[in-house]
DNA sequence: CTACGAATTCAAGTCGACTTGAGGTCAAGC
DNA sequence: GCTTGACCTCAAGTCGACTTGAATTCGTAG
């Protein structure tokens, strides 16, 4: 029971199986060993699931997931980097929190253009100099 | 000169002309005229690609963002929808700060195995409930 | 000891969001 | 009036991140 195989860790952690095999096999992930075929992981797989969800929030590639995070918990990235990281999601918390307040904005204040309405481009402006995003980002659908 | 071709949007907006025509083709905005061949674009794209690029942020799929912000600077969505919205954003928001304070904890305390590290795993146990993210997400390469 | 079900491999397919390329059009400047 | 270059269309390609399917291999329960 300190192992886990796929089934189990899939369900603790809810990521299809799929994934998990894709994930070792790009090296994000390793199992320690196998049990017959059966790859069998180590509980501190779930943390590192947990870590890899949070990057991949945070708009970062699995491949870039994987330099910060390294496969076997050790980070690999300098702390300057890290840092520059942590700079760049607190812009984008700026950005999302802006945008939230926009959604607010264009819920309550029922005026026929928003795309007028001074408040409503301030908003905009906060958000950002130019139309760029911070990331360039692709997205899954996201059912609703 | 009120209208903008598709080079000058491009340029003021940072979104390759191939994006705009694209956006076009699927309803996200729309040129007002042709000059000849050409799209005219009325100023008012600049707005909307600003918040398509707010959307994209927020890991919105173009069709959802389609749906939020309208084709004309109209807006669809019923109010409690976009409150919604405007909820899933905040919890994200909390998501990502929760992930900097991560990135710092990381490049400050240079244990051996943060795994192991209990304000390490505080963060992450913060940082929701599993291990699914609040939005599932397909990203593009991040050059760095 | 056999059948079942959960796991395996590997190649191919899917999906969103674009980008690329070939071949064509047009308006403005010389 | 001809060239130039920015624009056009349309089909096909790309990329990351997975998923699907067919054919196979196990270990355990009956």
């Amino acid at each position: 029971m300190r192992l886990l195989d796929i089934g189990e860790v899939s369900e603790r952690a809810g990521v299809a199986p799929s994934t998990l095999r894709y994930y070792e096999e790009i090296g994000l992930i390793a199992s320690v060993t196998r049990h017959g075929l059966r790859r069998q992981f180590g509980p501190e797989v779930l943390l590192q699931l947990k870590l890899i969800a949070l990057g991949k929030m945070a708009g970062f590639s699995l491949d870039t997931i994987g330099a910060m995070f390294g496969t076997g918990g050790g980070f690999d990235l300098p702390r300057d980097r890290l840092l520059e990281k942590a700079e760049a999601i607190d812009q984008q918390v700026r950005e999302l929190a802006a945008l939230a307040e926009t959604l607010r904005h264009i819920a309550r204040c029922k005026a026929p253009s928003h795309l007028e309405c001074p408040s409503f481009r301030k908003l905009l402006a906060a958000a950002g100099r130019d139309g760029t995003p911070a990331k360039a980002r692709r997205f899954k659908a996201e059912p609703a």
